[in-house]
RNA sequence: GGAGAGAUGGCAGAGCGGUCGAAUGCGGCGGUCUUGAAAACCGUUGACUGUUACAGGUCCGGGGGUUCGAAUCCCUCUCUCUCCGCCA
């Protein structure tokens, strides 16, 4: 959620970045402003009157102490008249606010400078390619056929138990996924990150504050009974950790890194999106999150892009890095950074990381803020990225790395695994 | 699930319905002293809102009520602790 006073400071640029959104209603910006300024006429008015009573309450106390019983009942009358004025005013202030507040939230977050300009997918800037795509031949099996190849995974079993898009991992499967996860923790807090292993639950107020409510309440799994919501990702549970805190400068940079299974409802995706590990309603990731001062939020974020890089090159994976233009960005994010490797077999771009500063957009609603050198209390910046969604990377791996004697993982793994290949059997 | 106790400032811990935004201790910050440090002593030290600045307003787990006036009384919700039961 944007701060009241960045509207007001510049609100012809903010107009002029929120286009770059594609956000539709720019006179929100002059509503909400508006709806500020009648908050605080009324809360003025409301204080004044207060005042009053506050200070008759205290002289009526005094009167009553030194037995001036009838002096005393003439101020009851008077504050009995100035409390009824506060009622209406009282109602007022509430409406108001809630109308400011329900406003504000469908505000996204201002784009930064460098974020291109675009609408679609198609107009995401390529920053850069790394690694060797495969030669692969042209019969090259699929991760889907492969999975089944080799009995790493069994989406029919998950059909079963659950509904599509929920697989069941089997044997080396299983293990190659603790493999992963073992590794990009290990990565992650060997780079300073502290690891956690968050509630998969949350309340209404940590999805609030992170931004899944209002705007994605449909996209959550919700358990209606209690009222708790399936998280999405780490970042939900994790970024709370920090709601509500006021942080000291000795505390920063905050790191963090949490292994998660990710509940999506997907609604409307369908067709080759959804095939076999492509797009899934639970699957597993880790994630990391910084939180920083205002000042060293762009470079976080380049470091931060820099470590998913090399957990990338460290797996091997032909893989580009794009910036997301203002149309294929997220609702929280000032910028955003996309990682995607290739998959051979499939011949398309898949994404496994997306890396973000949400500059102090997620902070103002979680109220973490920070005393800087001078005394003063401000809000942080929060970073967060996938250090990686694990069902592509493995699509990636088996699909790249497919031969006649069975697949051969990347070194970095083989000591997790246990083994070099994943080979055909059980 | 049953019975009881509790929720106060960074922490610990007081608080008769009015003079309580809140004693005291610890911690933090500033100073005196010291070659430096420690100790001791003095001062200072919550958040939000609002104002050019002051003033003012709100906040003692959340919500509601009684009262001219609530941290203090009543209702309710949530959470924590102790005991019992059940349980991976």
């Amino acid at each position: 959620m944007l701060q009241v006073s960045v509207l007001r400071n510049d609100t012809a640029e903010v107009k002029r970045r929120l286009a770059v959104k594609h956000f539709k209603q720019p006179e929100l910006v002059d509503t909400i402003i508006q709806l500020d300024d009648e908050r605080k006429r009324l809360q003025a008015e409301f204080d004044n009157t207060q005042s009053k009573v506050n200070t008759a309450s205290k002289e009526i106390g005094k009167l009553m102490a030194q037995g001036q019983k009838e002096a005393a009942e003439t101020l009851k009358t008077d504050v009995a008249g100035w409390k009824a004025a506060l009622e209406p005013l009282k109602e007022q202030m509430a409406r108001v606010e809630k109308e400011l507040n329900d406003t504000l939230v469908l505000l996204p977050n201002l784009p930064g400078t460098q974020v291109p300009e675009g609408r679609t997918p198609e107009d995401n800037v390529v920053v850069r390619e790394g690694g060797v795509k495969p030669a692969l031949p042209a019969n090259a099996t699929p991760h889907w056929d492969l999975t089944k190849k080799y009995n790493l995974i069994d989406f029919e079993l998950g059909n079963k138990i659950t509904g599509s898009g929920f697989p069941v991992y089997t044997g080396q499967g299983a293990k190659l996924q603790r493999a992963l996860v073992q590794y990009f923790l290990d990565y992650n807090t060997a780079a300073g990150y502290k690891e956690y292993l968050p509630p998969f639950m949350v309340n209404a107020d940590s999805a609030y504050a992170t931004g899944q409510l209002p705007d994605k309440e449909g996209q959550m799994y919700h358990a209606t009974e209690d009222d708790f919501y399936l998280i999405p990702t780490a970042e939900v549970p994790v970024t709370n950790v920090y709601r509500d805190t006021i942080l000291k400068e000795e505390d920063f940079p905050v790191k963090m890194t949490a292994y998660s299974p990710c509940f999506r409802r997907e609604a409307g995706s369908y067709g080759k999106d959804v095939r076999g590990l492509n797009r899934l309603h639970q699957f597993e990731k880790v994630e990391i999150i910084q939180l920083v001062q205002p000042e060293k939020s762009y470079d976080t974020l380049d470091e931060m892009v820099l470590h998913v890089e090399k957990l990338l090159q460290s797996l091997q994976l032909p893989y580009r890095l794009l910036r997301l233009c203002g149309g294929d960005m997220g609702f929280a994010s000032a910028i955003t950074y996309d990682f995607e490797v290739y998959s051979a077999a499939q011949e398309r771009w898949l994404e496994v990381s997306s890396v973000s500063n949400f500059e102090s957009f997620q902070a103002n609603r979680l109220k973490c803020r920070y005393k800087d050198a001078t005394g003063k209390t401000q809000l942080v910046h929060t970073l967060n990225g996938s250090s990686l969604a694990l069902p592509r990377i493995l699509a990636c791996l088996l699909e790249n790395n497919q031969g006649d004697e069975g697949i051969l993982l990347p070194e970095v793994l083989h000591g997790y695994f246990g083994k070099k290949m994943v080979v055909a059997g059980n």
